[in-house]
Parts: structure tokens; C-alpha cells; sequence
DNA sequence: GATGGATAATGATTATAATCATATTTAATT
DNA sequence: AATTAAATATGATTATAATCATTATCCATC
């Protein structure tokens, strides 16, 4: 499977990635950056950048989701953090000069604009407000990681779903039409964003769906009681 | 229990904050942070900020140990990050304008500088050298973090300890006398690190002894056979 | 050196989730 | 439409760790 190059859309008026690293750029900075970039679609499955790697660049998700995981010394892939249209991706390893330390692998067919790393640091030091905008995004990401650290050590795998669930729906948002989380990620995919194995993911979920706190539609999940699922979230069992 | 002020030690002539944040300054800026800044001492077991309330300033450890913990909804302890001497803690609430997600407490007696949020955002604005510094600190912390999720997510509670003391040596260092790690944590704290009970860290602990895998001198713990206890934290079982 | 409080150790029982096995359903491909 | 592959579902069994209970040890302080 490679990537494919594609014609690019101008940065100029890309609505998508206005709340990211570059959203404090303007008219010039834009059409700066626009120039060098190259705008790809990776498939469904398929890695942007993976795990030990050397960083060459930075990507923004123009549409498409994303998962960023690891790989433990036994074999058993771990989500650490989802990314959707408009985040960046890959700035980590970027940032203190080290390899990459998990991989990103598209969750559909996702197109991705890349700048390599001479442009995104000459306007990192140019431009001190970029700086501050990274710094806010790492300690979003932070304070991710931090919850989610709670989640997996204090909670029941019920109660982790359940956080979970909460999670994706804030972060995707739901399809208006109805009322779905705007992803569908796989039972498996659920199961190695909260540590526990895709049987039991399954089980979970089943279980939910009969005490009536969500709904499946095709691959979708619905939210329908979320008092109880935040419930469920905090309690133990 | 209230800390108390003590006469400050000058950063002008700090050798333990010369890794953090404020480790690109020289001179003259050095001796601006000196004037203004307040030192104190925590005793062992007080809380040195807390979580949900708001940050006033930026704490550099000048001498002590410290804990950075969160509180799950049920009331368990989650130890999400350790601190040492010439380590800054509490910043990122603090760069992100937000109430403190965790607390942090002293795991002994324990000294501090306290430098007011004007300062500090005073000097992270005017020298970007501080905006880099700052930047890989949170990556730096943000990879701990990730490293943590992974560790819990997907191990076993005897392999999340081997790993968590792996890195307790790796962190703190050892004694030379006796190659003892240099910090005291009870068994309840290393329990709060990886998410487990304090009976089970009891349990898996006296395993290890018995295993001759760590030696036990007072409170303190020696790891005497690294090659087997990185085996166990790559292992599932 | 005795007392009390914290920390560590250990046992028995129960709850939780992993593992292994096998269906069933859904989606993809020819 | 038929075939295959992937994803979901469910059952039985075992491994792991939580919980509850009790005892032992260490330390600080009087």
C-alpha cells in the first residue's frame, strides 16, 4: 500500500485545522506554508507514520480519523491518543529530536497534508505565538494521557468503557440525523483504547446495549443514557 | 500544617535546577528570579498545591521528593508522575490557564522555590530559549505519560512492577554505598503508581525478594538482577 | 523500654477479566 | 449470488487480583 500524492487544498482557506499548531498563522504565513506541503490519502488501515521511526515532518488530518498507538513488547497494540480532521499528528518525536514512539494508522481513508520539519521549525522560532500554541496542545494532550492513566489503574474494564464512550462523543461529536457518534471504531479498537481484550470489549458493550444506556446503528453507537453511563464512568462496579 | 518561609537559596549559584525549565538562563535573568521568588519547606506528606485549585505560580524542587497524584471519583489515589530535585512541578496547569488536575505532596521533607505566574510568564514570553525548554519538558512528560497508559493497559500487576521499579532506579538513582534506590516509597505509593492495591504490592513485592530478583535493606530496595526484571516487565505472566 | 500508630505480611474468599473454543452475523470480493 | 474473510457474539474454564480479615513488624514518642 503506498500513499498517494494528491493536489492539495490551499491553506489559505482550509476551514479544518483553524484550532490547531498553525491557527495563529495569517495571509503570508499561509501561503508560505501552502506552497511546500504535500496533501496524500492514506487508506483505511493503512500507517502515516510508524513507531521507531525518524520524524521527517509534521502532518494535519484534512478529513479522516486517525489512531495513534503502541506496541508492547509482547505484541498487543495500545491506543494512546485518536486525532480528527483539523489535529496534527507526528509532533512529538518532531519536537525533542527523538524517533517516533507510537504510529498512526488511518481508521478510514484519510487525507493528510505533511510539511516537512525545515518549515515547521523555521516558523516554530519565527513565531513565538506558534510556540505557545504547541505548548497548549502538548498539555492538552497531557492532560489526555493523564486521565486516561486514572481510567486504566482505578477503574473496572465496565467503567473504562463507559469513559470511553463519553470520550468519543465529546471528541467526535454525534451525527445529527441520528444521534450516532460521528466514528466507528471497531470493538477491538475499543478494547485496546481502555487495556482489555476484544471478547471482552464485545461483552461490554452487549451488556450495555441490553440495559438499555446505549444503541447499536450498523457499526454505530448511540448514547442514549448518558446520566448512567457517567455513572458507570465513576463508580467502581 | 502550614510550610514554612525560609531564606532563600540565590538560583544564581543553583546547581539542581540547571536541567529544568529555567536552565537556559544566565546572569542577570538568574538573579531577576532570585528577588522575587519565595522558598519554602513542605514536610513530609503535605500537600505542596492541590487539585482543582488555582495556580499562582510555577515550584522548582530545590531539595526533596515529591508525588504528583489525581483522585479518581471514588476516592482512590493515582500517582501519575514523580518529582526530584531541580524538577518543576505544577506548570502545566499553569501554561494552560486551568485548574490543577492532580495534587502534589511531599513524599519527605521537602524544599521549594516558589516563582510567582507574572514572572514566569514575564520570562517565558520575552526569551523563547524558555518557550523550547518548556516544550520538551511537557513532550518529555508526555511520553512518561503514554509509556504509563501502556504499562497498565497491558500488563499484568507483577510486570507493571518490575517496569515501575526499573524506572524508580532509572529516576532517582542509587545509593552507593549499599545500591539502594534512592527514594522511600511505601508500598501503598508503588501500589498508587500502577494501579493496584496495597496488599497485592505487599504481595508481589515479597515475591520478588523471595524470587532474589530485588533485596530489601530497611525501607529501601536494591535490585539485584535487572536482566530478570526486565524480563518480567515484557512478559505478560 | 513501653505504648500506640503506621506499615508490612499473610490467609481465605470472591469478583473480575483473560483465555480458549466455537458459533453467528456482517461486510467484502470474486 | 456465492464465497470468503472479518467482525461480533457467546460459552466454559482458568488465571489474576480485589476484598475482607487478621497478625506481625517496625518506628516514633512519651
Amino acid at each position: 500500500m503506498e500513499s498517494k500524492a494528491l493536489k492539495a487544498p490551499s491553506c489559505s482557506n482550509c476551514a479544518t485545522c483553524s484550532q490547531g499548531i498553525f491557527s495563529v498563522f495569517k495571509g503570508a504565513e499561509l501561503s508560505r506554508l501552502s506552497e511546500k506541503k504535500v496533501f496524500q490519502l492514506y487508506k483505511k488501515g493503512q500507517y502515516i507514520f510508524k513507531e521507531k521511526a525518524e520524524p521527517k515532518g509534521l502532518f494535519c488530518i484534512h478529513d479522516g480519523n486517525v489512531k495513534i498507538t503502541k506496541e508492547s513488547e509482547d505484541g498487543k497494540e495500545q491506543i494512546v491518543r485518536l486525532a480528527k480532521a483539523g489535529n496534527f499528528i507526528g509532533y512529538r518525536a518532531l519536537l525533542c529530536n527523538d524517533i517516533y514512539q507510537a504510529s498512526a494508522v488511518a481508521l478510514e481513508d484519510t487525507y493528510v497534508c505533511f510539511y516537512n520539519k525545515e518549515i515547521y521549525f523555521e516558523l516554530l522560532y519565527s513565531n513565538p505565538a506558534i510556540a505557545a500554541q504547541t505548548i497548549k496542545v502538548l498539555t492538552r494532550d497531557l492532560r489526555f494521557a493523564e486521565n486516561m492513566m486514572l481510567n486504566m489503574a482505578q477503574k473496572h474494564v465496565k467503567g473504562r468503557i463507559a469513559e470511553i464512550l463519553l470520550m468519543l462523543e465529546e471528541f467526535y461529536g454525534v451525527y445529527e440525523k441520528d444521534g450516532t457518534i460521528n466514528a466507528t471504531l471497531k470493538r477491538e479498537d475499543i478494547g485496546h483504547l481502555v487495556g482489555t481484550t476484544t471478547e471482552t470489549s464485545i461483552r461490554v458493550i452487549s451488556e450495555l446495549v441490553k440495559d438499555h444506556l446505549i444503541e447499536l446503528k450498523g457499526k454505530r453507537i448511540m448514547l442514549i443514557n448518558k446520566e448512567k453511563i457517567l455513572e458507570l464512568s465513576n463508580r467502581k462496579n
